[in-house]
DNA sequence: TTAGGGTTAG
């Protein structure tokens, strides 16, 4: 007796005395193998299919290929490659397509490798010959694999043309795809070959190759490519939209989602994922709100809603200032992911509520029994962001060592980098400083990054300098180092350090580096407002300024003076400081939305593309509290939540 | 023995 068959004696010995009507001896073995066939195509479960599975052996079908090919789709498709191997095992003269659900299967599988070796074993038993899906599933398998199977499948291309499989359609795509997927210049070049020698493609051919070039920093050749097109179906449209979302293009993103609905092509939930990260990178509300509800409104009958489709509507709420929105999504799933609860955890960090997202993970951690909900590398960043949002040090270092401990995850340079900033903004920056130095990898910019902003909340003049001095060591963006240097300016300006500043000023002129300017939006009636600071070029400049002066002149009586410790380093009478800080964007648009939005509950919501300064943050609270409006920053790491005089990120940014 | 391969893209 084959291995697999002792597997299934138990079913089997149930199955000859008890009653299950259908188990009846093969008076007719044509009219059975009929009946067993339509039996599985009809199958709903793994038992039942077990026991479908032991009366083909019962009844002496174990070797006809055509029911155990039924039978190995169900457990390919239930996702039962055990199963399948088992099944497979016991035919002794497996047929081609017998052969190829398996590669078919290993291909689809967390290790596509397997597929490979399946096929190695395939040819050296001789088992049966490849044909055109063999290959098509192999490439596919080499796909999957990204770069680390690029050289097999450059030899199964050769093998491919030596056995004259290079003609069929199926193969070409999935060669194209190949090469595509492996993402860089060199083998871009080798996909467009292939497609461009195909004397017929489909619109999965040209779907690859557009998928290729948006995954390789080339997007223009994407676009001449979408223009050509012959036809474009819902996966083209989402291939653009998604890629131009990947690449920091969410309003193009967003512009071509619209396109896609005047072409009167259907958007089906990938589409809406895409559409749904390029709102979240906008923080376009309202756009959001329009796609859930179409969401809601277009669900078919029985249609289950993927979990990344939900995942991506926690995660626009969240990035859109919506926090309560995104944890009802989370609450109503009926099935959740690792990423829900990360992509949950994250989301209240940044609006200021790290217990409650603390809290959450520790409610993961009891799901014990839920399959796919496991924290991972990812969960474990977010956590520890928790608690250097809540200053939970303790708590973070007992996380940290559960990470590898618990988990059996290698801690990356992303974990480091949080335990820095955790110490750095709890002012234990000797430790974070002495962290940075001994963790296991060479630091970079992000872990610097933390440990400056500690220098500067704590006024640590000196180790700035030392932090920025390995921060300019590293390749920087230039707009980046910009940053940085002024950062350091100002801790030298606000410790009266002169000399000093104008030092970093020479710095960078000489490294031809100057501050980007702070944007701040404000959404009006469906509408993009944009101000840069100082901006005069808004249609209400005039009423816009008077609003910025009347809050300076009731804040003054209230007796806030302006906090000019952050102003850009050449202003350097305090008179001229003032000015310029009340017209930073961020008070710009806070005054638009308070003039422009009439006061029914709504919050007014802001976006910068920076860290808010200390003086907007506390003029901001101002506002909240003399003219009792609800104002919502999102900056560039997290929201801040101003009601009543009060941020909900407890003035710890 | 007619029956069969979730062929490929987001």
């Amino acid at each position: 007796m084959a291995r697999g068959e002792a597997v299934f004696s138990e079913f089997v010995r149930g199955f000859e005395t008890r009653e299950n009507g259908f188990l009846l001896q093969p008076s007719n073995s044509r009219d059975l193998q009929q009946r067993l066939f339509s039996m599985l195509q009809g199958c709903k479960s793994m038992r039942e299919l077990a026991r479908l599975h032991a009366q083909l052996l019962v009844n002496g079908f174990s070797q006809k290929n055509f029911l155990i090919t039924k039978l190995l789709s169900f457990c390919v498709s239930s996702n039962n490659l055990y199963h399948a191997t088992q099944a497979f095992d016991m035919v002794k003269e497996p047929s081609t397509i017998l052969c190829n659900q398996m590669i078919g299967a290993f291909s689809r599988s967390a290790t596509p490798e397997t597929a490979l070796r399946f096929y190695n074993r395939m040819r050296a038993s001789a088992m049966a010959q490849p044909n055109s899906f063999t290959f098509a599933f192999l490439l596919g398998a080499c796909a999957a694999a990204g770069t680390s199977l690029l050289k097999q499948g450059e030899q199964l291309h050769a093998r491919i043309l030596s056995a004259g499989f290079g003609v069929d359609v199926y193969v070409q795509t999935n060669l194209v795809n190949m090469y595509a997927a492996a993402a860089d210049s060199a083998t871009i070049e080798k996909a467009r070959k292939v497609f461009d020698d195909m004397p017929h493609r489909n619109v999965v051919s040209w779907n690859a190759m557009l998928a290729g070039y948006l995954r390789s920093g080339d997007a223009p050749s994407a676009f001449r490519l979408f223009d050509q097109m012959p036809e474009r179906n819902a996966v083209s449209w989402t291939t653009m939209i998604a890629g131009c979302a990947q690449s920091g293009r969410s309003r193009q993103a967003l512009t071509l989602f619209r396109e896609m609905r005047r072409a009167r092509i259907g958007a089906d939930q990938v589409t809406f994922v895409a559409a749904l990260s390029a709102c979240a990178e906008l923080g376009d509300l309202e756009m959001g709100r329009w796609i859930h509800s179409r969401i809601d409104r277009g669900a078919s009958v029985g249609e289950r809603r993927l979990v990344s489709l939900n995942n991506a509507l926690i995660h626009m709420y969240a990035k859109c200032g919506a926090v309560q929105d995104a944890y009802r999504v989370f609450q109503e799933m009926p099935r959740r992911s690792t990423v829900s609860w990360t992509t949950m955890i994250a989301g209240l960090t940044i609006h200021g509520h790290g217990d409650d997202a603390l809290h959450l993970f520790r409610t993961m951690q009891c799901m014990k029994e839920a399959k796919g909900e496991k924290p991972d590398a990812v969960t474990f960043i977010a956590v520890l962001n928790a608690c250097c949002r809540t200053g939970r040090i303790d708590e973070g270092y007992r996380f940290f060592e559960q990470i590898s401990q618990v988990y059996g995850i290698r801690p990356s340079i992303e974990h480091y980098g949080c335990m820095v900033d955790m110490l750095s903004r709890a002012g234990r920056l000797s430790e974070a400083w002495q962290l940075a130095k001994t963790m296991p990898m060479q630091p970079n910019e992000a872990v610097w990054g933390a440990l400056l902003n500690g220098c500067r909340a704590r006024r640590d003049v000196k180790l700035a300098s030392q932090v920025v001095d390995r921060l300019m060591e590293l390749e920087l963006e230039p707009a980046h180092a910009a940053g940085y240097l002024v950062i350091l300016s100002n801790a030298y300006a606000a410790a009266g350090k002169w000399d000093e500043v104008r030092r970093v000023r020479e710095r960078m002129v000489k490294m031809g580096l100057s501050k980007p300017p702070g944007r701040s939006w404000v959404h009006v009636n469906g509408v993009l407002h944009s101000f840069v600071a100082g901006d005069r070029s808004h249609r209400r400049a005039s009423d816009i300024y008077r609003m910025v002066g009347e809050i300076a002149a009731r804040a003054k009586l209230e007796g806030i003076a302006p906090d000019t410790s952050q102003v850009l380093l050449d202003v350097e009478e305090e008179e001229e400081r003032e000015a310029f800080l009340q017209h930073h964007s961020e008070k710009l648009a806070i005054a638009f939305g308070l003039i422009s939005i009439p006061d029914v509950g709504e919050p007014i919501r802001v976006t910068s593309n920076l860290c808010i300064c200390s003086d907007c943050h506390s003029t901001a609270k101002f506002v909240s509290k003399a003219f009792g409006r609800e104002i919502v920053v999102r900056d560039q790491n997290l929201f801040h939540h101003f009601v009543d005089g009060c941020c909900s990120c407890k003035d710890y940014w």
